[in-house]
DNA sequence: CGGGGGTGGTTCGAATTCGAACTACACGGC
DNA sequence: GCCGTGTAGTTCGAATTCGAACCACCCCCG
């Protein structure tokens, strides 16, 4: 497999799923920037932290589900932490930890921006999609993703 | 649809598709750094004019496609013009219009990168699925891209 | 208990990206 | 021909991100 180009319909694939990530991706933030004062990376973390039992998170361990450095992580959560969406805590039981938590305000701050981020994902992904088609992606990319996760500390 | 949530599956399936090119994107653009001192923007940005008519393309058509805004890409043309890579053009017809043309530098660089990049990409999604997903995938993300495209500049 | 190697989080400097402001040119109507 | 509106590309300052260096703390092994 040292040199297999890719054929038409992997090449279609890759483009279209290269595409699609840039284009979705941009049209959300902008989205959230104009309907309620967040970015896109800020409206993951925050519901990341929404899903975590007691809404809250070690900082390593949301860096890795974030897929996002540390250090770059430090800074959102610094940046949450001053509009209050987001506040630090000692974990208990290692004095190094850190928690990452949700704060009221950061779950109305996510209430409202749900809605019309919902919109945007249903209007130009999901919803174009039918159950069949929806099931396929979501097994494949399942798959793509529990590959390169495995493989990331390697 | 003003307030519908996401179903199991369909919760699914976006999360996969945030994880997975969130994941991808930044495997790829180390591996691109390790193996050839290039980005994954640079990788893209040489790939579209490699395929371009001429290998050329006008500025904006160019950050069009890369989904990237005019500014951006005057960057990081001016630098992959110092690395030698790309070179700047006169459009003749219009003269407000600018050309980034793949010098033969660029296209080595290309050839050079290309094999990594590709195992990359077959490894971590294309290998990963049979024909059938192969050509759901591509079908669905372009449905997605079309759709995203169209709605772009209303 | 006392290092030594490893992990968690932050700080720092560099690179990249964006949007707004700006300059130069194009095009249509008067 | 000349002006007003619009487009192409760049410049500028601000925001975001990364990796490397750093400090504090944990855990194991002798």
């Amino acid at each position: 497999m040292t040199e297999r180009w890719l054929d038409e319909t992997e090449m279609r694939a890759w483009v279209a799923f290269l595409d699609t990530s840039n284009l979705l991706l941009r049209r959300i933030d902008q989205q959230l920037r104009e309907d309620g004062g967040l970015t896109q990376p800020q409206y993951e973390l925050l519901t990341r932290l929404a899903e975590a039992p007691g809404q809250r998170m070690r900082m390593a361990e949301l860096a890795l589900a974030l897929v996002a450095s540390r250090s770059g992580l430090t800074y959102q959560v610094s940046q949450l932490e001053k509009a209050g969406l987001v506040r630090r805590e000692a974990y208990t039981g290692d004095d190094r930890g850190i928690l990452a938590v949700l704060t009221e305000q950061g779950e109305q701050a996510l209430h409202r921006a749900a809605p019309g981020h919902l919109r945007v994902v249903r209007e130009n992904l999901i919803d174009l999609l039918d159950r069949d088609q929806l099931a396929t992606l979501a097994d494949t990319l399942s798959r793509a993703r529990a590959h390169l996760r495995a493989t990331g500390g390697a």
